[in-house]
RNA sequence: GCGGGCGUGGUGAAAUUGGUAAACACAACAGACUUAAAAUCUGUCGGCCGUUAGGCCUUGCCGGUUCAAGUCCGGCCGCCCGCACCA
């Protein structure tokens, strides 16, 4: 007997894909279409794991899905700009382009060792100028639209990669890449407006049903709405106002003093002249932003001796102070303290000595006896602020009523007196794209004395990369160019120079599912193509794009739509998100990290094992998947990627496991090998009037083929790997011979090839082609379970007495009760449990249960 | 601090959404085949008691609802993730 020459066969079927195009698609409006799509990787050199998984994931929905009858678009490509790029070739003294090819065409040939169902004629790599040109102009329409624009602002500034970060981009304190320290600089950048869509970006997360809920939960919180007022306090120094953000209008009358940020206008104006403010602000700057700096950081403030009167009550006057723990960023940079409701208001009151005034009473004590002594106490001793809502108090015409119905008199009487105004105010800003590196798209602006900043005109498109730049050095590669920056201005034919900043490379990504549908247009996509294939109907990624990726590409869309390129909002109808890849890590004992490899070289005694965490260089706890599937083969391995773990889950990643996914595979190509002779001499087509085990494991290959078919439509795989294991199971140890049993051990085989196929669609082939069929797998129909095979004649039934089950049986399927209560007093274990009581109760749910209750 | 998730055998997990807890695997142990090993096959495998039949206990902990709770409700404990001086 031959055992399952995996690297032939595997090899064999990726080349009659290849050869008849089998993945290949267009558009054709007679069939349903479907988009499977995995966020397309970095080429960052080799794949690793959580590529395999990723795809593997994507290849099972593609293929089952197209056994369904759909049309299915499932494109691959690369996200090719990046700062690695940039590092390898400083490292490797060759060029981004060169390493970012290469490793493109590493990647690719590992890719097609998986066997993949992708349609490779629409691969695109976004550091093309065939691609990157479309996203020049998308910036230029967005100009045109208002929906781009260049500030002067506080920006995120990464010491290591040299260049600005946008908000999405900084993780506690840090960059995402470069894990260094975020330091503040100001600087001029473009922005794109993803403000405008705020409102609309959070609310059409409700409409999102196939996205998880952790994700939308994740988008919202970054998102940030808040309602609340705007107030104007006039100041005594001057006719200006200090306009300041609340989200408790309802506590105004429990204000004892205000609090502006230390880069807010009125403090540096200030500090011009008072080196005591300057020296304050420096220390506020140099003010860390993780998450250890804040829970340090004490609450600090300058009074600035200025002062503001209180819109209500005329003669109160409240001091300005500069205070570290306001943000510029956050609504006008500037507040009220009400230190009775925020604790952080409370803490600075106490140091500075200032006012505490109760405004709010909790709803239990508000109106007692109790109300005036909490209230006393409050005052002088609190440390703890009331930030609940309750009962207003102390506040003249508020008192008396809800924390809600409080917020809504005092903007209307705010309003009426010209004081202030309700709104709605978000957290989330606009997005910052310009990048101070070489490998990236250029931004098509030109820099003129006199004219400013001009667009490129559209004829003059793509402003390519240059080729020649020394890299190496501090700065910007573009910006050290001789050659390349020096222009004329188009508007008024003066030199100029052009912006040598390039777009953050979420830029690219933003867009990219919609130049596969159209990947070979000269314009981004045709209009008909994305109305075709667009939206995504299944995205499969990993978590950590939650609203960095997964918001911009959300706004990109939105945008697109309003500059006319599409006429959709969502780019993604479902989206699911894998877990991590995870492996045990291992020490030796000066605590150096070990290679599993090494651990075991080293020796049990030596070597402490550690808990099992996500596969990273740094604790090279990574296994190499080209090594894995030059073993055992790409089945193997997407077998492993599907078998214990819900895709969500983090998965564990064990010799032993993939071991197991091996055996399995060569057992089912055993047991196809076993019985051809049989299956081959039935020519004969499955009959009725079948009984016994023929019809019994007729009945299971038809209830298997329904279970799978329900859990691959929710992406239960784990649970559709273990029922289709257990079919094998029955198969084996089915050894009926005859006519009618070799039809059924036909019939039974060709559905098993039919349902693996997705998962492992190399074994599924060769068992098709073993099968006698000369047609491939791939383009054969998903199989129908036939319903009357699903229903079972007799049904094994619990027996409870008292809730305690006591043992089962078997009864005609939806027989009457009286039957099954009798049957069940007739239990012997039922009876004696029941020690000659008289049942008062019994309970009988149809087909599952009886319980007696005595 | 705010928001979310999770807790089931030695391990990964499953449980028709309130109805036979532990399916399917991994590991382990025992056996068969073999000169031997690998591969393969067979059996055991939550805990305790019992030769068997069977009994008792068991889904992080405590309580509740119900004929019936891993599942629902209340209160704890623990772990993980996201956000965070956001006014």
């Amino acid at each position: 007997m031959s055992r399952y020459n995996f690297k032939e066969t595997e090899a064999k079927w990726q080349k009659v894909w290849d050869d008849n195009a089998t993945f290949k698609v267009t558009e054709d409006s007679h069939k349903e279409k479907y988009y499977v799509l995995e966020m397309f990787p970095y080429p960052s050199g080799r794949i690793h794991m959580g590529h395999v998984r990723n795809y593997t994931l994507g290849d099972v929905v593609a293929r089952y899905k197209r056994a369904q009858g759909f049309n299915v678009l499932h494109p691959m490509g690369w996200d090719a700009f990046g700062l690695p790029a940039e590092n390898a070739a400083i490292q490797n003294n060759s060029h981004p382009a060169e390493w970012t090819m290469h490793n493109i065409d590493t990647m690719k040939a590992q890719l097609k060792t998986m066997g993949l169902s992708y349609d490779w004629d629409r691969e695109i790599a976004t550091c093309t100028p065939e691609y990157y040109k479309h996203e020049q102009k998308m910036f230029l329409d967005f100009l045109k639209k208002g929906l781009a624009y260049k500030k002067e602002s506080w920006v995120n500034w990464d010491p290591v990669e040299h260049t600005v970060l946008a908000n999405e981009q900084v993780i506690d304190g840090k960059g995402w890449r470069s894990g260094a320290p975020v330091e503040k600089k100001q600087l001029s950048q473009w922005f794109l407006k993803i403000t405008a869509y705020s409102d609309d970006l959070l609310e059409e997360l409700d409409r999102l049903k196939r996205w998880p809920e952790k994700v939308r939960i994740m988008q919202e919180n970054w998102i940030g709405r808040s309602e609340g007022a705007r107030v104007f306090f006039r100041r005594t120094d001057c006719d200006e106002v200090l306009e300041i953000y609340t989200t408790r209008p309802d506590t105004l009358f429990g204000a004892s003093f205000m609090a502006i940020a230390a880069n807010h206008p009125i403090a540096l104006e200030l500090a011009q002249n008072n080196t005591e403010l300057d020296a304050f602000i420096q220390e506020c700057n140099a003010l860390g932003t993780s998450e250890a700096a804040i829970e340090s950081a004490e609450k600090k403030g300058f009074d600035t001796g200025l002062k503001v009167k209180h819109p209500f009550i005329d003669s109160l006057e409240l001091p300005i102070y500069v205070a570290n723990f306001v943000l510029m960023e956050y609504g006008t940079g500037a507040i009220f303290a009400c230190p009775a409701g925020d604790q952080r208001d409370l803490d600075f009151a106490r140091k500075y000595d200032l006012p505490v005034i109760p405004v709010v009473a909790p709803k239990d004590i508000a109106g007692t006896d109790e109300e005036q002594a909490w209230l006393d106490d409050f005052a002088t001793n609190a440390t703890e602020a009331f930030t609940d809502e309750g009962i207003a108090v102390n506040s003249e015409f508020l008192n008396g009523l809800a924390s809600h119905e409080a917020k809504r008199q005092v903007i209307e009487k705010l309003e009426v007196l010209g004081s202030g105004q309700g709104t709605v105010q978000y957290r989330l800003r606009d997005w910052g794209i310009s990048r101070q590196r070489y490998w990236g798209c250029p931004i098509p602006i030109i820099l003129c004395a006199d004219c400013g900043a001009v667009p490129v005109p559209e004829d003059q498109l793509p402003v390519e990369l240059p080729h020649d730049v020394s890299l190496g050095e501090a700065g910007n590669p573009l910006d050290r160019h001789p050659t390349w920056k020096h222009t004329t201005c188009p508007s008024c034919g003066k030199p100029a120079t052009r912006e040598t900043d390039t777009f953050d490379t979420f830029f690219e990504s933003s867009w990219y599912f919609a130049r596969f549908a159209d990947a070979r247009s000269e314009q981004a996509f045709s209009k008909s193509a994305v109305d075709y294939w667009l939206p995504v109907d299944q995205y499969i990624g990993g978590i950590e794009h939650a609203v960095l990726h997964l918001l911009y590409s959300r706004f990109f869309t939105r945008a697109l739509k309003d500059c006319g390129y599409l006429n959709i909002k969502e780019p993604f109808a479902g989206l699911m998100t894998q877990g991590m890849i995870c492996h045990e890590t291992y020490q030796d004992p000066d605590g150096k990290w070990l290679t599993p490899d090494e651990a075991e070289g080293l020796g049990p005694e030596k070597v402490t094992v550690g808990r099992s965490e996500k596969m990273s260089k740094s604790k090279k706890n990574v296994v190499d998947p080209e090594l894995i599937i030059g073993t055992y083969g790409a089945d193997t391995a997407r077998l492993f990627m599907l078998s214990d773990s819900p895709p969500d889950r983090d998965l564990d990643w064990t010799d032993a496991g993939v071991e197991g996914a091996w055996r399995y595979v060569g057992r089912v190509w055993r047991m196809v090998e076993d019985n051809q002779s049989r299956m081959a001499a039935s020519g004969t087509p499955v009959s009725g009037g079948l009984d016994g085990d023929v019809l019994a494991i007729r009945r299971q290959v038809h209830k298997t083929v329904h279970a799978v078919t329900g859990d691959l439509d929710n992406f239960h795989f784990n649970k559709a790997v273990a029922r289709i294991r257990e079919l094998t199971n029955a198969l084996e140890a089915f050894k009926t011979d005859g006519g009618a049993a070799n039809a059924v051990r036909r019939e039974a085989f060709e559905m098993t090839a039919k349902i693996i196929n997705p998962m492992m669609p190399h074994l599924a082939e060769e068992m098709w082609h073993a099968l006698g069929h000369h047609s491939l797998i791939a383009d054969e129909p998903w199989p129908q379970a036939d319903p009357s095979l699903l229903i079972d004649d007799t049904v094994t039934v619990a027996v409870q007495v008292n809730g305690k089950m006591r043992g089962t049986i078997e009864l005609p399927k939806d027989c009457d009760q009286s039957q099954a209560e009798a049957e069940a007093l007739a239990l012997d274990t039922a009876v004696a449990a029941i020690a000659g009581k008289t049942p008062r109760k019994i309970i009988v749910v149809p087909n599952r249960i009886v319980n007696v209750v005595v």
